[in-house]
DNA sequence: CCATTAATATACCTATCGGTATATTAAATT
DNA sequence: AATTTAATATACCGATAGGTATATTAATGG
């Protein structure tokens, strides 16, 4: 690893809680090179603009997430076991969220959509590998016998992430979990008593 | 109404639907000249300053999905039908939001949660007075015998203030209704199984 | 119709923005 | 150690931001 990429990966690190938090406008140059503490030359010395770094402050920042929620969901065996555990996942993870500015994909679905921010590419890409990942459990736990035949998929993974991101929004704003947990546990409810074999 | 009052209802009503599409940020006053077609005088002249204006901004594009929103409610007699036609209400609103730039609480409550944007004041109120709405009308229905006495309106208003505007972020930011009619469909469901007496 | 006030336009202010060209320093190669 | 190249700092650019002071125009009351 050369130099440059450390830099380059230090101000990805940097930048990320950044952006999520001031979204593209909000998060300057002049908030990131105090952040760094390095100049402006460090910076566009390693991105070609802004818009090459916000890609890559938001791409990190899922991809945080979604490791820890790879490592959650990876110590069930049980199709509807992992749907629990990630589930359950937001509801510790919501603290953690809270500080960094909350969900990744959410504020910059927000945040890019309506002007044409290069960032929205990613954040599609990311709302897409979220649902497939639901799906793929579920389609796994289809041929495991584990989740009855007749269930939805797509119907289940929309459901998913439409709770959770709208229980984010509501949790974070009004500094009160409890919205999360409703959310999370309704989907557990849903797991148990409509997909569950 | 003065002269002045009336550049101050043009202003805010050109004023919101830019402020949500663009955010406080994104949202400039020469944006907001060239949609008005007056001058920062006229802006000033009415306005104490940009926050004031996102504010009135704000709250007038909430009043305006409030009202059609107690429209379409206010058909129904019955609690649960009531409860069906609110969760139906957002199907039929999507475009038209979408045109607009989307739900103006959500897009106002991340774009002023992080920042300590004055409007976030306001967003916390609609969301208040967005989950009161739904509670009176289960409280109202247990009442008259419509819902089971034993459901739980604030779990219920949570989920369905979660469930729409998660489901308003994935469909919008997907441009696929899908994920909305999903969401509504599964509150209505909840309606019928779980809350009709 | 004149005087006064209300309402809006114009011109300008400072600050900061993203971005760049160049100077300087650190690292690597021979 | 000398030279070249990589990496970062400095100084600057034009554009635009929100905001203000003042000039101008429109409306109103006597």
């Amino acid at each position: 690893m050369t130099k440059a990429d450390e830099t380059r990966k230090h101000i990805i690190k940097k930048a990320a809680p950044i952006f999520n938090m001031y979204g593209y406008d909000g998060f300057s140059l002049s908030l990131l090179t105090e952040a760094i503490g390095m100049t402006k030359g460090a910076v566009y010395g390693n991105f070609k603009n802004k818009d090459e770094l916000s890609r890559a402050a938001f791409e990190y920042n899922f991809s945080i997430t979604s490791n820890q929620i790879a490592a959650v969901v990876g110590t069930r065996k049980n199709s509807c076991d992992k749907l629990i555990a990630y589930a359950g996942f937001y509801i510790d993870y919501f603290q953690a969220a809270c500080d960094k500015g909350g969900c990744p994909v959410l504020n910059a679905a927000i945040d890019t959509d309506n002007k044409d921010l290069p960032a929205r590419t990613s954040v599609l890409a990311a709302i897409d590998t979220w649902l497939s990942s639901i799906i793929q459990i579920i389609n796994k736990g289809k041929k495991k016998g584990e989740i009855k035949p007749h269930a939805d998929p797509a119907e289940f993974a929309s459901l998913f992430v439409t709770s959770i991101e709208g229980a984010m929004m509501l949790s974070k704003v009004t500094s009160d979990p409890i919205h999360l947990e409703r959310a999370a546990n309704h989907l557990i409810d849903l797991v148990n008593k409509e997909l569950r074999a």
